[in-house]
RNA sequence: GAGCCGCUAGCUCAACUGGUAGAGCAAUGGCCUUUUAAGCCAUUGGCUGGGGGUUCGAGUCCCCCGCGGCUCACCA
């Protein structure tokens, strides 16, 4: 039995992609090379835009300016003796995405004549994707749109597979996030995501810069001993030569100490962060932190640097301080209220009492069953989770300060303001392993957490500097893992080593850049502000 | 990890209670010197995510698996 011969198709990727390999073969028998270089390519499409976005028709003739312009193609209308073309040119991070009359400033439409541009028999051998180069000077067409009346055109590199729908794009978010590269062509306002993303850590650099800090770059492979400085699990990795098993740092806070040590008193390092844990809206393996220590300054002062710093973020990325994230408007204008956990916990538990000392007295006193109080906390916070589920968290909470941030995280949280960041504080000292413990209430520490839109965006604390307070935390952390607590930090001698040397007083911080790139680009998922997101390998 | 939803042509989507898988865009062949999601005529293109089952007959119903999205949980 002999194969049927295959119906001549036109329209599969596999045809599209075989015909486009016959206008190659073609090309080339026209000395033409589908993938050449050393093209000279004067101007942007954007820069031919924002040139003469404004520009009536007299005003162009008159400039008789000639561009050289590079893209890819996303348009090609045909009609016999004159051509337009639609062409996507390069994204420059300096540029608006929109010109002042709202086009896109990265797309310019090429017009073509039959009789007057050298290259016109190109076009039967060009396809929606191709990249091309065109010469020729900005002109009205008779419609009115900006175009350059093209003189020229050359192929610069040929595209074998189609694009998308010019109209609906691409929308299927896993292939999105698969083929980010078609993403950023057929859906241009991913551009404008990362465009954003970049200007608000070259604005986070020049803060620090400006005030004196020094950046820094520290180890990303860890031995387990100096894997700490935050509550995650690891990823492993192995040194063939040194035969040695790592894993990926979870935070950069320790070295970033020791440098303090060193006498780099000002230090931040913008770096990537793997935790060993589950994925979701605001959660990616690897994601980017950034870490900065200021010594012989203290919690409060970094409050104050902290409103500065978001405030200065959202006037550069969004040009304001006011922002609405997914619906919801947001004043990121200083200054942001303080939420204490040990007064919100008490509120609910013990409602008469006045001052965290007399709250945690009260808080230490109660009888486990008093902890699971749902309806108190149900009536004041609007609490509606699962009583099961919460019950068996607290059964986890070993400490007074477990069950404290057990029932600020479960019940209080979700009743944070939404429509302007809150700094939580009050933190008990269980929880928080590296933090210096507050002068007049040593069960509490000097750290807040700043949260915004429901999202812990930044993490930060006046720093323990006792090498032997340091140490016994350390071993808490130990006795902590050994009762099956993975995400406890191992016990770091080097680093206890080096607070002997006599660390300044300082504080400390962490933001998470994805969080904040999410909340200034409006994003609702931490994978449309990250490029690749990790995703399972897709199915053969 | 659980629940819900989705996966059909290169892309975006249809296909009622099971009855011959369809449209628009893209592609291919034509016509066209001002288009704007260009238009008109014609033509292709499918293992309906994968596997099994029920049935005369499955895109549709049942079971298993894969990948993704959302919600919850875990996790800070």
């Amino acid at each position: 039995m002999v194969d049927e011969p295959k119906s001549a198709g036109t329209s599969s990727e596999e045809d599209q992609i075989a015909l486009r390999l016959t206008k190659v073969a073609a090309l080339r028998e026209l000395q033409i090379e589908p993938w050449g270089n050393g093209f000279s390519v004067t101007h942007c499409c954007a820069e031919v835009n924002l040139a003469h976005d404004g520009d009536d028709a007299e005003k162009l003739t008159a400039a008789a300016k000639s561009y050289t312009v590079a893209g890819r193609i996303v348009a090609l209308r045909s009609m016999g003796k004159l051509a337009f073309i639609g062409v996507r040119g390069a994204t420059r991070p300096r540029d608006p995405a929109l010109t002042p009359t709202g086009r896109r400033a990265t797309d310019l439409q090429l017009m073509l004549r039959k009789d007057a541009s050298v290259g016109w028999d190109l076009i039967k051998y060009l396809d929606l994707g191709d990249q091309i180069v065109a010469t020729g000077r900005a002109i009205r067409t008779r419609t009115g749109e900006l175009s350059l009346e093209t003189t020229e055109i050359k192929l610069a590199a040929k595209a074998l597979r189609p694009l998308p729908e010019k109209w609906h794009g691409l929308s299927e978010m896993e292939t999105r996030y698969r083929r980010r590269y078609v993403d950023l062509i057929a859906n241009p306002e991913v551009r404008d995501t990362f465009v954003a993303r970049a200007k608000l850590v070259s604005t986070l650099r020049r803060f620090l810069d400006e005030r004196g800090f020094l950046e820094v770059e520290t180890p990303t492979l860890h031995t387990a001993e100096q894997a700490g400085g935050a509550a995650a699990r690891p990823f492993n990795t192995h040194h063939n030569t040194l035969d040695l098993d790592l894993k990926m740092r979870i935070a950069t806070e320790l070295h970033l100490k020791r440098l303090v040590v060193g006498g780099l008193e000002r230090v931040y390092e913008v770096g990537r962060i793997w935790r060993n844990e589950g994925i979701d809206r605001s959660h990616n393996p690897e994601f980017t932190s950034v870490e900065f220590y200021w010594a012989h300054a203290t919690w409060l002062d970094l409050i104050a640097l902290t409103e500065e710093l978001l405030a200065a973020l959202a006037r550069a990325v969004r040009g304001s301080e006011k922002i609405i994230y997914q619906g919801q408007d947001i004043d990121l204008t200083p200054p942001y209220d303080k939420v204490s956990m040990i007064e919100y916990v008490a509120a609910a538990l013990a409602p008469d009492l006045r001052g965290v000392s007399a709250q945690l007295d009260a808080l230490s006193n109660l009888l486990p069953s008093a902890w699971a109080n749902f309806e108190r906390f149900a009536s004041r916070y609007g609490w509606t989770g699962d009583v099961r589920e919460a019950e068996k968290k607290l059964a986890h909470a070993a400490t007074l300060g477990d069950r404290i941030a057990w029932a600020f995280g479960t019940f209080c949280e979700p009743a944070l303001p939404k429509d302007r960041p809150v700094f939580v504080v009050d933190f008990p000292l269980e929880t928080s392993p590296l933090s210096r413990k507050r002068d007049s209430e040593p069960r509490l520490v000097d750290r807040f957490e700043l949260f915004v839109a429901g999202m812990e965006v930044a993490n930060a604390f006046s720093e323990l500097n006792d090498p032997r307070d340091q140490e016994a935390r350390f071993r808490a952390q130990v006795d902590a893992r050994a009762r099956g607590d993975q995400e406890a930090m191992p016990f770091d001698a080097d680093f206890i080593r080096a607070l002997e040397h006599g660390m300044p007083p300082t504080a400390g911080e962490g933001l998470g850049i994805d969080r904040l790139a999410m909340l200034l680009t409006d994003s609702a998922s931490i994978r449309d502000v990250i490029l690749f997101p990790l995703l399972r390998p897709e199915a053969k």
